[in-house]
DNA sequence: TGAAAACATCGTACGGTGTTCGGAGTATTT
DNA sequence: AAATACTCCGAACACCGTACGATGTTTTCA
């Protein structure tokens, strides 16, 4: 896990806002802020998230490791810019088709931002980034809920609750998209691989899943395993329902 | 993200289920498979998920680092014995106080599994562990849900939906409890050395949750900043009863 | 106009990572 | 006694983030 939060908080909150003081003396910057920042995030959506590497962003930008470091204090704050800068390409809620449909569009739009950037995953939410971006996101999400009746504490226990959400289940999406990729195996690959092993193991000893088998004819392989993107997806959108009509019944009652 | 499921299958499968088998000629091992798996857990427990070495693991065994390799073919492999010890050691969930009872349970479960061991939210759940303890766990948890009139594809979905938001609200909890650490500042220092700048922005250009703090007296720094400990456990709360809400109407209907 | 100050650039080095290789030593089998 | 199969492990490889200090460039001011 990426912790952001880490330097100095007046240099970072000055590099989110304002961005990077042009220098007063000496030769100019041969890069811009903003170049370097998308440089960084097209590597790491590349290359995956733990791919991003000081070394090779410069080799990309036709620069020496070590002048990175006078754009950005270190890679924790160019991940703050990073994270900053794709909260600015999500469309923002729209309120005018009701708190149900915003919020799923906030629910959609993490999800799509998570699966483009999957390195988004690993920055810790715990010291949000306090970036113009990240803020108008999150106090338009929370405003979709205003005027339904909710105390103020339970609009932002039911937005945590979505987000929590999304993120466990856009992990779950994005795990399943990158696996191939990352194990060097396909998802047939690798569950064919490993049947043989369970049916030996379930002779007798662990007969898996028997009681819901015995209950519905419920094959396992066919609706439990293996993880797919696709089961994946339909699961997002499953989970995403019941998380909002949780939310509508917190509404009413 | 660390991803289970990477060598071959034959050989992770016997280890995960067999154990080592004891070498038939040449000098006996001087450690055991469970040493090993309990040291490595011990020491990502203490130093941090990304924090387990070979090296430091091999030091703290009394071995040099290459012979771990005779033990486990690489880390992926290590990280997939943890997984499922640590599954053994969560209680299994009990049905005799019903379903509900039983899904908080794991919930619970789950939460203080990831508080006790935050690696485990680095190891893909996408490459199931398909060891003894996790199959087992898996299975009584669908098993909860069997009998109350949801289709076995909603049973999965449902067990899915808990999990995923377990997941991510979890994270919540221990990146917030991880923080001060990870990035030495205490929640105070963080928050208190952001709050000016926030202060000079919010003046006319962001107000910030403006429309929220008008309707209810809403006080932002109270009650959604910033995000500590306890209120990160406080939403884990709320949220899965939100969820918990949910697949209960999702019975009825 | 010349010197000083402020700045960007970047080669190098430090201490870390997971893993591989090949040699040395040891216990069992033939 | 010899062959075999195994454990053990020092050294090396190719990486990583980043601190340091030398060098060169531009602006400012006396």
């Amino acid at each position: 896990m990426e912790y952001a939060g880490r330097g100095d908080p007046a240099r970072t909150m000055a590099l989110l806002w304002d961005g990077l003081p042009a220098p007063r003396r000496g030769p100019r910057q041969r890069l811009e802020l903003s170049r370097v920042v998308d440089a960084a995030i097209a590597q790491a959506d590349r290359a995956g998230p733990a791919a991003l590497s000081m070394r090779a962003l410069a080799q990309e930008l036709g620069v020496g490791t070590a002048s990175l470091y006078t754009y950005v204090p270190g890679k924790a704050e160019l991940l703050e810019l990073m994270v900053e800068r794709v909260a600015g390409t999500l469309p923002p809620p729209d309120a005018s088709r009701g708190w149900r449909a915003g919020l799923r569009e906030v629910a959609a739009g993490d999800l799509a931002a998570y699966r483009a950037h999957p390195w988004l995953l690993q920055v810790s939410t715990s010291r949000t980034v306090f970036g113009p971006n990240v803020l108008a996101r999150y106090e338009a999400t929370l405003a979709l809920l205003d005027g339904h009746g909710l105390a103020p504490a339970h609009i932002v226990g039911c937005v945590a609750a979505v987000e929590s959400y999304t993120r466990g289940a856009a992990s779950a999406v994005v795990e399943a998209e990158r696996a191939p990729d990352a194990t060097g195996s396909s998802d047939e690959e690798w569950w064919e691989g490993r049947v043989p092993f369970l049916e030996e193991r379930m002779d007798g000893r662990y007969p898996l899943f028997a009681a819901l088998e015995e209950a519905g004819a419920f094959a396992v392989s066919d609706t439990a395993l293996p993880y797919t993107v696709q089961r994946a997806l339909d699961r997002f959108d499953f989970g995403l329902d019941l998380v909002l009509d949780a939310v509508a019944a917190r509404m009413t009652s």
